[in-house]
DNA sequence: CACCAGGTAGGAT
DNA sequence: ATCCTACATGGT
């Protein structure tokens, strides 16, 4: 299979009930799935299952090798998932850049398969307030709940799994949201809720700078400047972003010997970050491969 | 029963 | 400005 239809850059190939996509080392899934950025990508049986707003996908592996197939449209595919994955972007680009330096070279080779999704600025501010002093697995409950209870249904993955969209501030606001889990940050999140709703969130993207952005997130009580670099990185795709956690100071301690400088890899810096944190977890025996 | 998890707010130096 | 501590919840 050759040639085949190109949208932004990306060949594929339509066949009936979905698209069939050419591998790419810098695209796995199972490596963006426990990168840490977002926090409902599943995985059953080698089947991928990603949400994004009122979008549901299922991505497989045919037997044949060398492609993924996408259960969507090509309408999906080419205005929802090739953005959504931040396919048009070439991150070989970036790792070319980055290989001076033997940590994230290494990095490279074991995790040269992240990218950074583009994700929906809402979602990305909740999740990350859920985030704070909390662990990756159960970030990942606590979202689901919101989800299961405040969320709309959109698709069934399977028979008995139904998949609901993340909730949007309008389908929180005036919740009591105390009893899902969230400790401490319901409160933040019950507030946030009120400020915008999520169309305003979004669009700020087109009318705000990333400075006057990120300003205005500092602002929201339960955003600190890590929470809010997440949320610039993940949810506004600023690249420049650069957020430091626990894992990330402790790493610059180890292996950079306490200053390391984002500013080298301008452009693309919270791509480093991502690949920094996963090999450094990854050494210091936190992630199971 | 301590300690920890992709930190932050609020108060005291 | 920088340092200190409480903070909800669930898992080792």
């Amino acid at each position: 299979m050759s040639g085949g239809y190109v949208a932004n850059n990306v060949v594929y190939q339509k066949i009936p009930g979905g698209i069939y996509l050419p591998e790419n080392p810098t695209f796995d899934l199972k490596q963006i799935m426990d990168s840490g950025q977002c926090f409902r990508i599943r995985e059953t049986n080698g089947v991928y299952s990603v949400v994004t707003g009122t979008h549901f996908v299922r991505i497989g592996r045919p037997r044949r090798g060398g492609y993924l197939f996408y259960d969507c449209s090509e309408d999906d595919f080419q205005h929802i998932w090739i953005p959504y994955f931040d396919l048009f972007t070439n991150y070989e680009e970036y790792q070319q850049k980055m290989v001076k330096d033997s940590f994230l070279a290494e990095a490279i080779q074991h995790y040269g398969g992240i990218r950074i999704l583009c994700q929906d600025p809402w979602e990305m501010i909740v999740s990350f307030v859920i985030s704070q002093r909390n662990n990756i697995p159960r970030i990942r409950n606590c979202v689901e709940r919101l989800c299961k209870r405040y969320g709309s249904l959109i698709a069934w993955e399977s028979e008995e799994y139904p998949i609901f969209s993340f909730p949007t501030p309008d389908q929180l606001r005036g919740k009591d949201l105390s009893d899902l889990g969230l400790g401490y940050r319901a409160k933040y999140i019950e507030d946030l809720a009120y400020y915008n709703n999520e169309a305003a969130w979004l669009c700020m993207k087109d009318v705000c700078s990333a400075d006057e952005i990120k300003e205005i997130l500092l602002r929201q009580k339960g955003i600190g400047e890590k929470v809010a670099n997440c949320i610039m990185l993940f949810g506004y795709h600023h690249m420049d972003s650069y957020p430091r956690d626990v894992w990330i100071n402790r790493m610059i301690e180890d292996v950079y010997q306490g200053s390391f400088d984002p500013q080298e890899y301008k452009g693309f810096a919270g791509y480093v970050q991502q690949l920094q944190f996963a090999y450094y977890r990854s050494l210091q025996g936190e992630v199971k491969k």
